[in-house]
DNA sequence: TAAAGATACCTCGATAATCGAGGGTTTGTG
DNA sequence: CACAAACCCTCGATTATCGAGGTATCTTTA
């Protein structure tokens, strides 16, 4: 398969990326958030997610900042940057094509796929 | 995440799941064939779907026979069988619950995700 | 105030899905 | 005959994800 590395791979930055264009948000939040957004069907571990978060960074797709929100502790917040942005409409894309691909071959079965 | 290596596995586990249920397919038709029915999208390799068929032989969802449907060559069909079947809905259910958590989360992004 | 538990960050080794590159035989075609 | 395409296969490398572990802080409670 072609896709699905970058698709995999891209489900979970694809989430995340999502989640950080309507707000910062700091990891363990992220989970948090992630978990209940879809309806409990992810289970992301720190292991998953902090990879990633680190990943995106370095590929200047998100940036972070210390800050104490609620004035108690530090939590570290991620940013999405303009080039995230990109990313994400691409990833976007990629997913649905993914999806109809795969629903196409769910209901194509035996008969003609074409038109 | 919780899901996603099964589905990762499952994905193309599903897809050949799927076109054996209508009919009896040998390898290489396999690739041309999803091939063509996700128009293009999904290039599946033959080192990738060969040992997946293995697999799904070994834990009993297809069963495999030798033969030569045109007269000419040897084909290795591939037959689903009940337990595969079984294997196959199970694995749509989740198909669907996958994509539906991904797209609650891209749709849902900042506000409240349930109802 | 001390212990406990949740919050919050992180890394690293194991597992496993997929890919790419290879090897081999048979059939059809120029 | 040579070459391409059809057709089967394996194996090592890559990479995503997980699980387990490590650390520190904050809040609650006894």
């Amino acid at each position: 398969m072609k896709l699905k590395k970058d698709v995999s791979k891209g489900s979970v930055t694809l989430m995340v990326l999502s989640v950080l264009e309507k707000q910062d948000l700091y990891g363990y939040q992220m989970i948090r958030y992630l978990e209940g957004l879809s309806y409990g069907v992810f289970q992301f571990n720190e292991g998953t997610l902090y990879p990633v978060l680190h990943a995106l960074e370095k590929d200047g797709m998100v940036t972070s900042y210390w800050d104490a929100v609620e004035d108690s502790r530090m939590r570290k917040y991620y940013h999405i940057t303009d080039k995230g942005i990109k990313l994400l409409n691409e990833s976007k894309k990629e997913w649905e094509e993914y999806v109809g691909a795969v629903n196409a071959v769910l209901i194509g079965g035996a008969l003609n796929a074409a038109t």
